[in-house]
DNA sequence: TATTATCCTACTAGTCCGATAGGTTATTGG
DNA sequence: CCAATAACCTATCGGACTAGTAGGATAATA
């Protein structure tokens, strides 16, 4: 299942992707419009900034707004700092790889042949989908 | 994440599907060969049974078989057994469909629009790959 | 200097996962 | 008939994670 944080990520991002200008936004607006907690929100989004997705501004005036291109967002970016890997095991992850404990032989393990293949496509998606995509 | 369950699930079909003779496996032999934990193992046997993909056989000699032949058991139907639904949102689902609570038009939803097409491909893969692609 | 809005830490109720415990039922061999 | 075997079933449990909430600190603006 996605998560909740994952799937007010997005449309928080894709909100400031929609917007005309690139003045920044206040959490409570992107709240009201999208419908998200806005202390949840709140964490979402400072996680985003953190992650270098996003840039933020105090006080009056303030609020949050894309650092880059929408274009230049692909969504194996969102996806890996809010969801986390994208592939389903640690033993089929590009950028997290782990052996599994039980698993004598990769090549011969059923999960890890079926996985590889799950994990190509969804990859294929996401590298394949900008911000830029979705806010269309 | 896979759930274990499901990893464990499935390499204990490819074990029963490499089997040669059609005779009950005992849960002990199947957790020794692949690592699995005899209680965790019994419990996803169990439900695989109730779902029409094992048989099972009581006392001496007793054990679980696969009912059908593995080249008609698609992976659609492991996934939705052991692990659930297929899609990673309720309102990308095929069977399992839920309007989102904070969703006034799908067709315009960013989340919607992306998880629609890792569906799809996701769906592709299971569908296309049989117990016996995975024992080969 | 008061207001605004982000930043940050900590906490919590609820849920799910992975596993364990312990007994019941059905089948088989002697 | 009886004992051994192996599936069946229910209940429980610690730990991790999710989806928030609370409350204050910090920075920018008017």
């Amino acid at each position: 299942m996605l998560s909740k944080k994952t799937k007010y990520g997005i449309k928080a991002l894709t909100f400031l992707a929609r917007q005309e200008t690139k003045n920044p936004v206040s959490i409570a607006t992107i709240s009201k419009s999208e419908n998200i907690s806005v202390k949840f929100l709140e964490s979402i989004l400072l996680t985003l900034r953190k992650n270098g997705i996003l840039g933020s501004k105090k006080g009056i005036g303030g609020g949050y707004y894309l650092i880059k291109n929408p274009k230049d967002i692909p969504m194996t970016m969102v996806m890996r700092v809010l969801e986390g890997p994208i592939a389903m095991m640690p033993c089929v992850s590009l950028n997290y790889y782990e052996k599994c404990d039980d698993c004598p032989d990769e090549d011969k393990c059923a999960v890890h042949i079926l996985m590889i293949q799950v994990r190509d496509n969804s990859l294929k998606v996401f590298r394949n989908t900008t911000l830029a995509d979705l806010s269309n």
